[in-house]
DNA sequence: CGAAAATTATACCGCACGGTACATTAGCCC
DNA sequence: GGGCTAATGTACCGTGCGGTATAATTTTCG
């Protein structure tokens, strides 16, 4: 499964055969229809299985939007993530609700979701430095929260498609002085 | 050809089978052949030809980007596209783009231009209006077009995993907030 | 008209894919 | 050990796919 979803990353579900996967995790056919009833079911699966992960990933720093450090460790965290890989391959996420959202709605949900839990943590913490008098008092927690959101999600599809981090991180750094601009 | 760029903002390129494109479009195997050397070459084929019928379609939107009514004009024109397509189909560039940016350079480096020359637009914009003295002196130009394109390509995925504008809308509107919190 | 060239219809090929059948092994409980 | 179930290996099937071959039709033009 782990090796589904490496493949799903950079090639796309569609780009993927059943064969590949079972060649890379070193496993037969009778496993996967033993676990799996079909290659949509292995889809969501790996699907969910990317979005627990990056959460998990990100819940530490979650915890910190209440404090433009976090933001800033938030969009490094982000960038580092895509360099890693080389700019190859995107938001996990993303890549795959985009490519599915239209055929398979219980994807489109989940992905859903995901933006859902990702946002609350943002108005979270705006709603923290609201509470403590750091953010005025008519700042748009919520519009605010969509705007990161957004703001992360073309940034990793714009990331890909240039190979590289360069208007990526000038665009979150401009992410972050809006946030910012809302300080008292 | 038509059909072909229909059915893949729709299902996507790996989604889409050639006879089914040839079924939408009335026509058989052999003009498709005729026309095109394989599947990849009608990809690509589409793909340039929606980046051109979306700058044809925006470019008179783009000279307006010396204004802020500009800006406004272009959020609401996407947002409408968006729209009439019930959400289902997010920006058909930025989709292909993002099935394809590893598979197929061409696309990728396709894709790229196209990122280029919408910033290129912004910056054309925004430069007006510097020198004209709207904005303060030191304005991030370049940084900031890149800016507008990640947002514009965020909101279309999130719209479409949303199927709904609100939290795109509401997020553009920062994005316009932020260009303007550059006035003089 | 009539030959040459462009266009279209249709039947077909090979294959990789998703999925199944069935035999074999490994673990487990008594 | 012996019987039972879960897990694995492997050979196979049907089909939908991208792509080809070839023939029929239309168009062009001298």
């Amino acid at each position: 499964m782990i090796s589904a979803a490496r493949l799903f990353a950079r090639q796309g579900a569609r780009g993927t055969s059943i064969d590949e996967i079972l060649g890379e995790a070193q496993a037969g056919k009778s496993q996967f229809y033993h676990y799996f009833s079909d290659k949509d079911e292995l889809i969501r699966d790996v699907h969910n299985m990317q979005i627990e992960r990056m959460l998990a990933l990100h819940s530490v720093i979650y915890e910190q939007l209440d404090s433009w450090e976090g933001y800033r460790l938030l969009c490094d965290t982000v960038l580092h993530l895509l360099e890693s890989q080389r700019f190859q391959n995107g938001c996990p996420i993303g890549s795959l609700a985009n490519e599915l959202a239209a055929a398979d709605e219980l994807v489109r949900m989940d992905t859903e979701q995901y933006f859902d839990r990702k946002k609350a943590a943002v108005v979270r913490g705006l709603t923290a430095m609201k509470l403590r008098g750091e953010l005025r008092a008519d700042t748009d927690v919520q519009g605010l929260a969509d705007f990161v959101v957004i703001c992360l999600q073309g940034a990793k599809l714009v990331s890909k498609v240039r190979r590289g981090a360069d208007a990526a991180s000038v665009a979150l750094e401009h992410m972050l002085k809006h946030l910012q601009s809302h300080c008292v």
